[in-house]
DNA sequence: GTATTTTTCCTAACAGCGTTAGCAAAGGTA
DNA sequence: TACCTTTGCTAACGCTGTTAGGAAAAATAC
């Protein structure tokens, strides 16, 4: 009775394929303009197809979300397992996350909730520049202060994507239980650490 | 002649009552769920009349947005003044802005293109803690090989949001000069002088 | 081999979206 | 009072996610 498995296997290739094409047209237009008609019409199916192998849009989203955080743990593995000493390892990991971003940017968009339809670019608002303008000055003196001659814009941008990276990552998990504190106790401990180490950095 | 006056006042008013409209929508039901036809019924105009004022959808998002650049440098400004040495200024700017994220999220998301759609929380992602697994083995051998006693998670979450945030501002914008580099080149300098640092406080 | 049931898949619709064309009414001017 | 300009509406276009209901095809039973 290979008739059921056969059913089966067709299905699965129906879902493979509705995964497939939604991937290209990701990768064609960005997945902000991903829609189930464009999926079905890849497919060569009508549109309620689609929905008998997902839920909603959502769920294939979702799919790729699963999938971008699988091939960021192994392509982090995969670096990782290049070195022996476990500071060279680290390094590795690093270059390797960034690599990955950038070379999967639709992946890493979806991963983390970026680049949203009204998104400016960051450049093309004159508000940014008078808020880290205050950050600048700050810092300017410190490395005065202490004749420190590190570039000002390096340690202003490595401030700023820190603090931004840790709220981030906050705003998107809701409160969990470590150690007994709550994410945003146990981020705002990450700062006070993050705050030491950069002040010493100034110096 | 002040007819002319009362009519810009009257379109000042209506344009004034879209931005309120707007922001009261977006608080209520987030910036994902804010329509035209929402804000043209709470005004009490018809659709079109909204067109009148803003170009489309996303000249009202992005008045939001330097709204909000404007307020985080205005909340920057007032923490740094409230202190007068550079090393306690820089530390009130990091809590100044972690607190303008929290008490604004909807500013906040709105500035850095976060919490699209089909953005799910991370918690929910069981790929993620694989990928996490990673960093944290490398980071406990680490601090194994030196003695350092510092918690593991709270190095394992600075390492992951200070790569996150590099990368999701450069993912932002576009590649620009600075000293002759481009933002990746930039931002890869910041990356590998956060590794320095970053490896230090873990001996 | 025909009848029945199940599965598969499509058409058509609903309710919403951003956006715009075109017209009616009101307001101001001569 | 007659004209013109501004204002603001209705109604539509084309798109979106999603679903109800029925037709055709496939598998099963007799």
């Amino acid at each position: 009775m290979g008739i059921t498995e056969r059913k089966e296997r067709q299905r699965k290739e129906v879902r493979d394929s509705i995964l497939t094409s939604a991937w290209q047209l990701v990768n064609e237009e960005g997945w902000q303009n991903l829609s189930i008609r464009k999926i079905a019409d890849a497919i060569e199916y009508s549109v309620p197809v689609v929905y008998d192998h997902f839920e909603n849009k959502e769920a294939i989203l979702s799919e790729f979300n699963h999938r971008g955080f699988k091939l960021l743990g192994d392509r982090l593995k995969e670096a990782k397992e290049k070195h022996h000493k476990a500071n060279l390892q680290l390094e590795a990991l690093a270059y390797a996350y960034w690599d990955f971003a950038f070379e999967n940017k639709e992946y890493y968009q979806l991963m983390y909730g970026l680049g949203m339809p009204t998104c400016e670019s960051l450049s093309s608002v004159p508000e940014l520049m008078a808020f880290i303008g205050v950050i600048h000055s700050t810092i300017e003196e410190l490395l005065k202060e202490s004749g420190n001659t590190t570039d000002i814009w390096l340690k202003v941008h490595s401030f700023w994507s820190t603090i931004h990276g840790l709220v981030s990552i906050n705003l998107m998990s809701p409160p969990t239980n470590h150690m007994g504190m709550t994410n945003n106790e146990f981020n705002k401990t990450i700062l006070k650490d993050f705050l030491k180490g950069f002040l010493k950095g100034l110096e």
